[in-house]
DNA sequence: AACGTTCCCGTGAACGTTCACGGAACGGGT
DNA sequence: ACCCGTTCCGTGAACGTTCACGGGAACGTT
């Protein structure tokens, strides 16, 4: 019903279209569409108004081979509903605005299989890629054909590839030492529960253990949800029941161990100390306030981001010892 | 130092350098890397190495101009440190990855000045828009030149726009209800604070208070977090020292009302009860877990992506009593 | 009257890829 | 010897835009 002169129906309206419409060239369309010197003020208007009554839109993809300007990267993400990556993934958008640059998320839902499927898909999609990977480092070579790719939370063993690196080390020793401090001896952790390996994390924490003469073998799994943290409390109270303060593999489970302890009658922090890891804002929300070993999420995503910059425009990256973010103890009601 | 054998540096790598590289014409390169059929394996092998030797990235606008396939969306999100928004953005993303799309993030920082040069930017960029917005329709108008948007969460007056509507006339009712049913008669709200009309849930609220015989004025202003949810309540108790429940703009705010609430040595929901409004996840975290008038946020992520792909298809779209969610009463032990 | 300026506007070419075609080489059947 | 089918590969053209250039008209200057 619209006034669309066009005979035919459903090719696309292109720059042509509009120049026949205005009685133009291209070229004049384009000067008027992106507002250049060279034209005449009526000859604009009139440009403007056939476009708008054509509904031209212009191609991205014509434009963009053309001008080389825009980038765009990915940021591959397991779960935005999950605070942590919430937070990094905010963080990320916010340099990547800073620098004009567009983002386009994916979630892999947490299924590390999609995380190949993804690549191959964003591969072709996007000039570089930062996010979290969980798969070989091999594998995701072969997906990426040569894409600049930052990895975050993870060490890389192939020169392939950038990642950001946590270092919790200082954090969780400080922690186990205010714990100590505290008069506390019996510490348990509740680590990660479905992955091979122990954890990073779990590795801090016996080290410092050991370093103040704790047995570090008090340790449950738990689910990464504030349900799992609940039952890895029960878990490890169930196994230990001498345990008066626990540190955990983050703070959603940290989380749940406080709400479980509430559930259980164990005042926080007087008959439980709770140390989780992240350093949330959510944390802060808790009754009592949570304290974590906290990382700066917001230098995390900055980073990433730079560095897949220098990457992408041949700058020299950063070398390893600065794509680290250190983690330090953030005390707050909870231990 | 690689064995860059070209001679110019600069240039971008194509198609062309690879065949020739390889010995063979630029669509036997292009079978080579999409996998076609008409091909001889050996050969495919040569072009593949040649493709990684020369670190050839096929370029996404070449390749989108003539195959017209990929599409992609932008989403606009105020703050996506925000867990409302991350629901919505999360639930978004996951129908959009259903249908194959790509989504585009973007974050406003919670500038409404913002928006404006967000949709600039994005219009180039994307193929429609998914979002929030707080400035003028016209406005708006003006700087998507015809690109189909939706609007999330408010009502529109022009015919250019899809909306999803967000009805929570009964939940808020509901609510209401049942705490009149708990014996509650002096029933306050947390509004929004810095917006010039009065929101469209304390119309509710209103309604539901008056159809119940209850004084409707109770009503104190709070910044939207947790802590403007705790300075509200003290705010509004202060005020109004009789209240003994109170209703919230959100969930956030609602969560700072909550701990304000045990701050203050007012048991929840002995001495107080809180209701809030959205049913975030986060909600269930608690102590107790907060009550809400919940709407189901997937579907409005899922809703306004695929009213944004009728438009974009040019399938018929949804009528505007389809693009609706209905918020319901969902009780925890806040209330 | 010839010439230089300024202001508009249009014409080929280029960006890098895929699609639709055509064609060479090879092998096997009659 | 001829034809036909299969397998593999290459050649124009097209996608829709912007860039670099050139050119005409109008106006003023010498």
């Amino acid at each position: 019903m619209a006034s669309s002169s066009g005979p035919d129906s459903s090719r696309r309206v292109t720059i042509h279209d509009v120049a026949r419409s205005a009685g133009v060239s291209r070229q004049t369309v384009s000067r008027a569409l992106n507002g250049k010197d060279e034209i005449e003020r009526s000859t604009k208007q009139r440009v403007l108004d056939a476009a708008r009554e054509l509904g031209y839109r212009p191609s991205r993809f014509a434009r963009g081979l053309v001008r080389q300007d825009t980038t765009t990267i990915g940021l591959v993400i397991p779960d935005l509903r999950n605070p942590f990556f919430t937070e990094v993934a905010a963080s990320a958008l916010e340099s990547a605005r800073a620098r004009g640059w567009h983002v386009v998320v994916y979630d892999t839902a947490d299924r590390p299989e999609e995380e190949l499927g993804t690549l191959q898909v964003i591969g072709s999609q996007v000039d570089g890629v930062v996010g979290y990977f969980s798969c070989a480092e091999d594998e995701l070579d072969r997906y990426t054909r040569g894409m600049p790719m930052v990895l975050i939370g993870r060490e890389h063993r192939m020169a392939r590839f950038s990642s950001i690196r946590i270092d919790g080390e200082a954090g969780v020793h400080a922690a186990v030492a205010h714990l100590v401090a505290r008069g506390h001896t019996m510490i348990g952790m509740l680590d990660h529960d479905n992955r091979a390996e122990p954890s990073l994390r779990r590795e801090w924490f016996t080290a410092a253990a050991l370093a103040h003469g704790i047995d570090p073998g008090r340790v449950a799994g738990a689910g990464q949800s504030a349900d799992g943290g609940g039952a890895g409390l029960r878990a490890l109270l169930a196994a230990h029941p001498e345990v008066t303060a626990v540190f955990t593999f983050n703070d959603i489970v940290a989380i749940g161990a406080l709400r479980e302890a509430r559930r259980l009658g164990r005042a926080v922090p007087a008959d439980l100390a709770v140390i989780g890891f992240d350093g949330l804002q959510l944390g802060a929300l808790m009754e009592p306030p949570l304290s974590s070993v906290a990382l700066d999420t917001r230098r995390l995503g900055a980073l990433a981001v730079e560095q897949v910059g220098r990457l992408l425009t041949g700058a020299d990256p950063l070398p390893p010892e600065d794509l680290e973010v250190r983690a330090e103890l953030r005390l707050a009601g909870s231990a």
